[in-house]
DNA sequence: CGTGTATTGTACCAATCAGTTCCGAACTGT
DNA sequence: ACAGTTCGGAACTGATTGGTACAATACACG
C-alpha cells in the first residue's frame, strides 16, 4: 500500500558502479551520481541513505562482477594450464586499457585512495583483492610448473601477481605513456617462466 | 628595497611536500598545507601562485629527493650484485610500511588519482618514474645473472620491477592486512632468480 | 630617519560539497 | 472513490573548497 519505486535498485547500483569506477569514490560528485544513477536526490538518499553505504553496495557489486568474472578466467577448466588463465587475466586487463578503456580496477583505485581510511570501505576492498589472490592460487595450482610446489611458495607468487595487477591496473589507469602496460602480458609470461 | 621573505623557499617546499605526500593532492586541503608549511594565504599565493603549481614544485622537490636516492641505492657500487640493490630498494620501502611509514610513494599516489588528468602534473609523474625504471636497468646490468642479456630483455624486467614496485607502495599506503607487504621482498627476491 | 615597496595576515568571495527538509504527486489496498 | 504511504523533485543548509582583495606591517635603501 504504498507507491511503487519507479527504478530498479540492482539497476542503479550498476549505474552508480560505472560513475565510481569511472571517476573514484571522492571525485564522483552527487550530481554525478545523480546524473549517471538518472535520479534525484532526494530518491538517492531514500534508497542508499548515504554516499558511503552506496559505494559499499557498488563494492559488493564489483565484487559479483568484475571479480568473479576474473576468479572464472582463473578456473576455466576450459583452459588446462593455469598460466595461461593467469595471462588472459592480464591480457584482458591490458586489452581493455589499449582500446580506450582507462578506468582501471575499482579495487585497485580505491586501494590508492583516501577512502581506505574508513575501515568498512577499506574491509570491502580487502575482500575483494583477497577474492583475485585466491582465483590466483587456484590458477596456480593448475600450473604444470608450479601446481606441485608446496602452499606458501603458491602463496608468495601469488602475492606476486596480485601486486603486479595491482601496479599494472594503476598504470593503465594513469594514462602515462611509459609503455609498460602495452607489454603487461609478456612480463607476466616471463613471471611465470620460473619454476 | 623590500621586506624581505620571511620564510625559505626550499623549506616551505618540503614542508609541502610532507603534507602532499601524507594526505595526497586532492585531499590536502589549503588549510592543511598552510598548517605544515606554517604559512598563512596570502604568502602561499604569493610565492607560489597556486596549489597545482607548487604541486609541480613538491613533484620536483621529490624528484631531487626520494628518486635520487632512490637512483643513488641502484647505483651504489658499494654493492657488486645488481640484483641486491634492487632488493635494496624494496627493502627500504616494505621497512618503511612496517615502521609505521604508510605514505607510500608521492608518485605511486598521484599516479592513481585524479590529478594525472592534467597534462603538466602527469609529466612530472612521468619523469620521476621514468627515473625510477632507469635506475633499475641500471642495476640489472650490474646483475651477475641478467647484465649480459640484451637491451630488450632488461628493459622489460625493469618495467616488471617498476610494476611491482608501484603495486607493492599502494598496498603500502592501504594499510590493508593481506599480508603481502610484509613479504614483499621475498617476492621480489624470487622474480630476480629468473635468468 | 623617513619613504617606498614587498610581504604578510585577514576578511572575503563564489562555487561546490554531502546531506536535509518538505510538499505535491502518484500509487496501493480497501 | 478514498485513505494511507511512499516516492520524486526542488529548495535549502552549513561546511569547506581554492582563490582574491586589501590593509597593516616590516624591512631596505637613500
Amino acid at each position: 500500500m504504498a507507491r511503487p519505486r519507479e527504478f530498479n535498485i540492482d539497476d542503479a547500483i550498476g549505474k552508480a558502479t560505472e560513475v565510481f569506477w569511472t571517476k573514484g569514490y571522492q571525485e564522483a560528485s552527487l550530481p554525478d551520481l545523480l546524473e549517471g544513477m538518472g535520479l534525484t536526490r532526494g530518491s538517492l538518499y531514500k534508497a542508499f541513505t548515504d554516499k558511503k553505504t552506496l559505494f559499499l553496495l557498488v563494492l559488493e557489486h564489483y565484487e559479483d562482477r568484475a571479480v568473479a568474472a576474473a576468479q572464472a578466467r582463473l578456473s576455466d577448466p576450459g583452459v588446462a594450464d593455469g598460466r595461461d588463465r593467469i595471462l588472459s587475466l592480464f591480457q584482458a586487463s591490458v586489452a581493455a586499457a589499449t582500446s580506450g578503456d582507462h578506468r582501471g580496477c575499482l579495487l585497485c583505485t580505491a586501494a590508492a585512495g583516501a577512502e581506505m581510511s574508513d575501515p568498512e570501505i577499506a574491509a570491502a576492498v580487502q575482500r575483494g583483492l583477497q577474492g583475485i589472490r585466491e582465483g590466483l592460487e587456484t590458477a596456480l595450482r593448475a600450473s604444470p610448473v608450479h601446481g606441485a610446489q608446496e602452499e606458501a611458495a603458491i602463496r608468495a607468487l601469488a602475492n606476486v601477481l596480485l601486486t603486479q595487477y595491482i601496479g599494472l591496473r594503476v598504470l593503465a589507469r594513469s594514462q602515462l605513456s611509459l609503455g609498460i602496460v602495452e607489454h603487461g602480458v609478456a612480463g607476466v609470461a616471463r613471471l611465470l617462466e620460473m619454476s
